[in-house]
DNA sequence: GTTGCGCCGGACATCGTGTCCGGACGAGCT
DNA sequence: AGCTCGTCCGGACACGATGTCCGGCGCAAC
């Protein structure tokens, strides 16, 4: 790596929080869930004092907050570029990459699933992001029916939420119950179900 | 009423564990969370001593299951009966008469799908549901496929599934944030997307 | 009146949470 | 070397919720 000027404590590896959060991942991943997990288990796990936990987070959602976060900004990009001008097979490799992203992070997911239910706070944190592609379909609707492409009687608001919501359920349900060798045969039929149900549907 | 010859004791109205049941209903159409509703709650609110729960109830799981049935058991019927071959408009009625359902049991169905993330039996419980519409969906779309009505490549595992469960979130949703005047005009939106996007996708 | 039953109300053990604090340890400074 | 500061340990504490248990009370049936 770079040679960086040595930093002060400031950017110390403050192992005991990094340790934290990886124990947590790997817990997580392992399918338990994150409701049942105690904050003296989490801390065992990570070789770390129950005290020190409190220390570093002021509760158990700050820390799955903070997991979420640290998710989001690593795979950020990924399901924002779809447009509807690339055509139905785009979408469909598209959906193909967010169903490995989704693997890639099922245990912090499927926490932040978990905790939404119940947790106002977390699922505020969720709605906002779904809000995000929410609004972008609402867009990208808006144009393909001023193109004439889309039909004009689709009700866009109720239209983007059975995409996105019902979209971003049915590709966790598959996950959770579907092998990876299934992901390319469900990608294909979830993009064409939306291209031909909404984006090209027949007036 | 008819007359009906007394029973003994056995047909008493248990008042207590219809008042737990009735109280319970009523705190969650209010918008509470089952899962920071503690038992101290339910019993003062059904008038009833924190021990009489436990004489009725082995624990909230059990009650929330008990509620569940009782749900299911009113308003069962009511999803099973489209078939493909009535069309695209009686799908929207028969969605918005389950949107009517869903509001009515609102309360239940959130305890239901806050529970189910995190326990076992209540997840089991849910998800078996799920199943049966999953295999009338698959059933329905397979005899589609037979007549040469829906496209032989579809897939009918993923096609059902997203139908099944990213339509039961995208109701959910609905229902938890935009108002009853917009029942049918989500319910037709809903239809024609599965309708045109899946049984009636161009080849 | 007596018996049976459903309910009350409070005690109890147990567990998880969040807070607090004294003290150990080590890295860096002087 | 000695000092200091930040990090972590380990354990104590108060609190609240859960599930169990039991003595006692009131009512309705016989």
């Amino acid at each position: 790596m770079a040679s960086i000027t040595r930093r002060r404590a400031v950017s110390r590896p403050a192992s005991a929080e990094a340790e934290i959060l990886a124990a947590t991942r790997r817990i997580l991943t392992e399918g338990a869930s994150f409701t049942d997990l105690g904050v003296q288990q989490i801390s065992t796990a990570a070789g770390v004092a129950r005290s020190t936990f409190y220390a570093h987070f002021r509760d158990k959602t700050d820390l799955l907050l903070r997991l979420a976060t640290e998710m989001l900004s690593t795979s950020f990009d990924v399901a924002s570029s779809w447009e509807p001008t690339e055509g139905v097979d785009k979408a469909a490799e598209d959906f193909l990459r967010i169903l490995g992203i989704y693997r890639e992070h099922a245990g912090v997911l499927r926490a932040i699933g978990e905790v939404a239910t119940y947790d106002q706070t977390v699922r505020d944190f969720w709605s906002q992001g779904l809000a995000r592609f929410t609004e972008r379909t609402i867009e990208a609707l808006r144009v393909e029916q001023a193109a004439g492409r889309t039909p004009a009687d689709i009700d866009l608001v109720s239209a983007a939420r059975v995409i996105v919501v019902g979209g971003e359920r049915a590709i966790f349900d598959h996950i959770t119950s579907a092998p990876p060798a299934d992901d390319a045969t469900f990608a294909r039929e979830l993009a064409r179900t939306w291209w031909y149900g909404v984006y090209r549907r027949p007036a």
